[in-house]
DNA sequence: AACGGGTCTGACTACGCTGTCAGGCGCAAC
DNA sequence: GTTGCGCCTGACAGCGTAGTCAGACCCGTT
């Protein structure tokens, strides 16, 4: 600035980040080699090699992914279209596909979905795609997948159900939530309960859908009608509401989530009903919390980190150029937790 | 497939995606007339916007944001580094900063640092860096974050103290977790309680010292020793394993966060001592699941979304081409919400 | 009639990188 | 001595977009 004429002074102009070029020219060989290095290519001598990694480092070299992305028309990034919540299902599982996605070597962008919009998927997907993405994961466990102009251009698969997508775009089978939900709603059964109650979370999730639909399926199995479900929301403000419809001939519950776990053994609780003694309670998540509650929550653990790398894989089998993988190694497993809130019915 | 031998046959050929230059020519206009129309540049007429546009939906044109961001420099798209963790803090967090970033019409990227690495942040940092992002938000609220290499090249803020960074890239003011956390604690005490113990965070969380700092503070304004912190892990085990050491003449206890309240919660109840008759609680955080505990747990709330939006507002004033802003609009607050897991002491 | 300025349009170029291709070298096979 | 083939290197083109600049046109003013 002692110069108001001096064009452009080299001092402080904001200089751009060094290229291939500047490298190259620092090392005393092409750009092309300096790619070369860069990119592991073979058929570089070992000498020039460490020319250019000496002069990369000394400049502070950081190849420029976008001109990567747009000579390659690759991104080596995947799109997450998610709920935009902090609820332990959702949040562990995306915490699980970054993992999986930064191990297998590429990045990964979330869009959440604003809530309440119907075409609020489509519009995630369109952000997705408009970043440049090379393949998007569905976590919405809600409907609004179901609703997907075909036009991507990428391949998209879902963590659950999405009528639209071929079948081979999904990547988690379907009926796996609901066999859990059975199994847990048996071990009810097996205590001694005449019928289990249902805190269901909203139907317009599949995710909800199918754990009613197991918690039903249990009971038919049986040849035992199932109570009406009452209605929750997945949080414990749900579970409590529905827990002060719960009739008094109750005498088992399973709640969609463990959050609505708590507020239905808050409303028992306010009534003067004893957990498991009254009643027994069985929640789904596992959440950290579980284990510690009073009583202990009898639950089904899931297995996000799993889930996560099945649908990453499923997904890098749809991508071009991919290598035809071997069969992936286990279907991530659920189980069942047996804690203290569960116990046989009193007999009277 | 119905000849092997056909080169390249032309149906089934990967076609790139249109570009500028295909949606020009359908359009029978130049290549930058059609870039004029997509980024809204004055002088175009209407006629021409119109027919550009139609041109460009018919052919389903997306901008290639690679091809963007190349020239321009600019990626519209920033960073934030996390602990991989579906703790309901950072987890929130991380929903308001996507929520935010989107808002102002910027992508979002989430590095999530491997656990229990020393160089973890760093690596965090490098790996969006090399991704392409504008700016860079260290959520990550452990104190890795204080030896970062100085050259990133984009501007860096921390939403918590983070020694090498320059102040002005500290977002959130310091001291105010300690703030709230004084006042919970003056809670217990103005309720009669001696003194008020604590289970601390790790302290290797600059989040979980000033949990601490703030209810030591509170103990000295009154010119009363504090206890001896309880190690806790934000964990609702670390609150029960910490709670068993409890002593018996602990009326009060202020944990970390929620949590460990929880777990804490469960080891008072296996040693027979009510809440809040016996011991009072307060907790951190204010999670859904905390009003629906039995007892309700007092705690303190957050405002995830005001610190995010006054995070990235910072961070985009540093921003090269900052259009100076107004000063933010009001700091984020936090509160007290008091339940009935606080009472006063016992009057033996 | 000539001029100046605002409006509109397109040709050309450069961004930083990877793909393609050609060429030079050394070595073994004929 | 020639040929052929691996190994190594660099020149060149081009990915899709935005910046620069020149030029065409229209208008109102001198």
């Amino acid at each position: 600035m002692t110069s108001p004429i001096a064009p452009e002074s080299d001092g402080d102009a904001r200089r751009r980040p060094p290229g291939m070029t500047d490298v190259a020219r620092l090392a005393g060989v092409s750009q092309k080699t300096v790619s070369r290095v860069v990119n592991n290519e073979r058929y570089v001598s070992e000498e020039l090699r460490e020319k250019v990694l000496r002069a990369a480092a000394e400049l502070g070299f950081r190849p420029n992914t976008a001109a990567r992305a747009l000579i390659t028309g690759r991104f080596k990034r995947i799109g997450v279209v998610s709920l935009g919540s902090a609820l332990y299902g959702p949040a562990s599982m995306l915490v699980a596909l970054e993992r999986a996605t930064r191990a297998a070597g590429l990045s990964f962008m979330v869009a959440n979905t604003p809530e309440g919009q119907p075409e609020a998927v489509q519009e995630s997907v369109d952000w997705l795609l408009a970043q440049g993405v090379d393949g998007i994961i569905l976590s919405e466990p809600k409907d609004e997948g179901q609703h997907l102009r075909p036009d991507a251009g990428v391949p998209i698969v879902s963590l659950g159900q999405a009528a639209d997508l071929p079948a081979e775009h999904v990547a988690l089978a379907r009926g796996r939530t609901a066999a859990s939900c059975r199994e847990a709603v048996e071990h009810l059964l097996d205590l001694g309960h005449r019928q289990v109650w249902h805190i269901a979370a909203p139907q317009d999730w599949w995710e909800g859908r199918e754990r009613l639909e197991g918690w039903a399926q249990a009971h038919r199995a049986r040849g035992i009608e199932p109570p009406p479900p009452l209605q929750g929301d997945w949080t414990p403000a749900g579970g409590y509401a529905a827990g002060r419809l719960l009739p008094p001939e109750a005498t088992a519950v399973f709640c969609a989530n463990d959050d609505t776990a708590i507020g239905l053994a808050r409303a028992l609780h306010e009534a003067g009903r004893r957990v498991p003694a009254d009643v027994s309670l069985v929640g789904f998540d596992d959440i950290p919390a579980a284990a510690y509650l009073t009583p202990p929550l009898t639950t089904v653990q899931q297995d996000f980190e799993g889930d996560a790398t099945h649908a990453l894989e499923h997904l890098l089998r749809l991508l071009p150029g991919a290598a035809p993988r071997e069969a992936t190694p286990a279907a991530p497993r659920r189980r069942l937790v047996v804690r203290a809130s569960t116990a046989p019915p009193l007999t009277e």
